[in-house]
DNA sequence: CGTGAAACCGGTTCAAA
DNA sequence: TTTGAACCGGTTTCACG
């Protein structure tokens, strides 16, 4: 052990799981266990009790949604007409499918969505949807490529 | 077949291999089979002509980064000191391991970045590093919480 | 919390249509 | 491109340390 920080064995091992199975989602327990030097079975309890705290929270495909028509991607950030109505965004968004992911931020604006949309004119008609459900007004940031995404944090340092 | 617009019967069932996979990526063979009417091996063909086509870009765990010590999350605009200046800014940071995504944008910066760091103290170094390194000035949006991300958008209907 | 063995189930390849 | 069969390898559970 020569890092810096004091770090348990045990979190070590699990950091390396955690990070192994972001890099591919579908690595066998088989190859788990030769990576961390612990038995299949050692591993694959690790691995369920990792999903069961929720640091691991599921798996998913990388999926490129240029291919399958979903083409036009943007971040937009919303703000409240009324500032002293509940603030409630979240669930008055969740029903719009489009809406890959909500974030709430400090700063100008309260929210940040990232969206993805097969138009321009299925952007306009989301925008509309937003605004009316949340009672928001938009400001939106087209993305126009990007050179990449999902990448992985190193976890051997933190 | 009732969809207001053409669609093949084959791209129906891959986008709905692609629609569960996104949903649970690592859902068996055996399970895709019994979802889409297929045999195994067909769908086992079919999500290896999804990957080597790129459609299916890999699979990923995903992980609760608050609970693994990186739990500071922020978006980085930013936008070159020199317009005149060659714009590879995503070469240029591509070292730095903290940025998730790098994705160029239409409006007033170039680019946006999504950074995971695990502090305050981390986030200062790392803007340091991109604004020298990328020769940028930079404009940081801290997330307080996420109220959901990484939604697989409905490819029922596009 | 770790292990190895046993039983089971899913992955992978193949010839055939 | 599909299928089913056959084989092989991985998953899962178990009793034990």
């Amino acid at each position: 052990m020569t890092s810096r920080r004091y770090r348990s064995h045990v979190e070590e091992i699990d950091r390396r799981i955690v990070a192994l199975l972001a890099q591919d989602g579908r690595m066998s327990f088989t190859d788990l266990a030769k990576e961390t030097g612990l038995s299949v079975s050692a591993v694959h309890q690790r691995v369920r009790r990792l999903e069961k705290r929720g640091v691991i929270r599921g798996f998913t495909a990388l999926v490129d949604y240029d291919q399958i028509g979903q083409s036009l991607t943007a971040f937009v950030s919303i703000k409240p007409i009324d500032p002293a109505a509940p603030d409630d965004a979240p669930v008055r968004l969740a029903h719009l499918k489009a809406i890959e992911a909500c974030h709430s931020v400090a700063g100008e604006e309260s929210y940040i969505l990232k969206v993805r949309v097969e138009s321009p004119l299925a952007l306009e008609e989301l925008l509309q949807q937003i605004r009316s459900s949340a009672g928001v007004s938009t400001r939106t940031t087209v993305v126009l490529s990007t050179p990449y995404e999902h990448r992985s944090p190193d976890l051997s340092e933190e």
